[in-house]
DNA sequence: TAGACGTGGCG
DNA sequence: TCGCCAAGTCT
């Protein structure tokens, strides 16, 4: 039954749930949301020390909305992907301007807010306000792609199918649904992971249709992520140079574009790499040639 | 919708 | 050692 379901997620959870710090009493709605966004494609063990400091730092939206872009650039340290800390700013900025400084009920209004998707909005529903809604991350769809569907992996694309099921699989009541969301994500981040599954520890073997037919490998090639001499690389090459200038220096172009010359997959990649960040707002000219983060 | 977008740790 | 992978979003 899916009550029977219901209740070995839920148990398990209340069993093994990780004490991460945004899940300990106290925290509010604008710091599950920024939980949330540290924690996109970023591993939770390294989201969890930068969260203490940036919620330390800036607790309210307000703090946040008032910073200077720079010093949010330099906080956000090396979560990577830095273009979150700018619509992470901003989102801040849209709270205090559009909701009175608090983080909304809905989905929609969530899903109108910088850098939240479909995940994240869930995610804020559910987790920081209690209510019912489908949350769909990778952890998810690996669970739910292996016990119900008897699949290594989920496809690469979230499809209808994945979604319509893991709806019909969602319990009905507000309360229950959050602990269910709660528990499957943690299940597929503690136990049925993605390289080595531990179906020992899985309350969950007995139903596993995956697990029941013999744990068949993966059948589609996982799209492979380029890095080794991509753009991407040399991005972050710059901003790591510029993070650790101290507050209100620039540095040349050269200066700042000469480690990455050599080793550069085209002449023109750090170049590149400098106009596009120019363009994404991570990085300012405020003379002609000399760079500093956004103030 | 495929591709861009950081960073580091683990098997 | 080195490819894979991590609570996605945006265009």
């Amino acid at each position: 039954m899916l009550t029977d379901l219901h209740a070995t997620v839920a148990d398990w959870y209340t069993a093994h749930a990780r004490d991460l710090p945004w899940r300990r009493p106290g925290t509010t709605p604008w710091g599950v949301l920024v939980s949330e966004v540290m924690s996109q494609q970023t591993p939770v063990a390294r989201v969890a020390p930068a969260w203490e400091a940036w919620m330390g730092r800036w607790p309210e939206p307000a703090d946040l909305a008032a910073a200077a872009p720079a010093d949010v650039l330099r906080a956000w340290d090396r979560l990577g992907y830095p273009r979150r800390a700018l619509r992470l700013r901003e989102c801040a900025e849209q709270l205090v301007a559009r909701f009175d400084g608090a983080v909304p009920r809905t989905e929609e209004e969530l899903l109108s807010l910088p850098g939240v998707g479909a995940y994240t909005a869930a995610a804020v529903v559910s987790f920081a306000h209690g209510g019912r809604a489908l949350v769909l991350d990778t952890n998810v769809r690996r669970v739910l792609g292996r016990v119900v569907a008897g699949r290594a992996l989920p496809p690469p694309g979230l499809t209808a199918g994945e979604r319509v099921g893991a709806a019909d699989l969602l319990p009905a009541d507000a309360a229950t649904s959050v602990r269910w969301n709660e528990g499957v994500m943690e299940l597929g981040a503690l136990v049925c992971t993605a390289r080595a599954p531990r179906c020992t520890a899985c309350p969950l073997v007995e139903r596993c249709r995956w697990r029941r037919a013999g744990a068949p490998p993966a059948t589609h090639a996982r799209r492979r992520q380029a890095w080794h001499g991509t753009d991407r690389q040399a991005r972050g090459r710059v901003m790591a140079r510029l993070r650790e200038l101290p507050d209100g220096r620039t540095l040349g172009t050269e200066e700042l574009l000469a480690p990455l010359r050599e080793g550069a997959a085209d002449v023109a990649q750090p170049d590149r790499a400098l106009a596009s960040l120019l363009a994404d707002g991570l990085v300012t000219e405020p003379s002609p040639g000399r760079w500093t983060l956004p103030g």
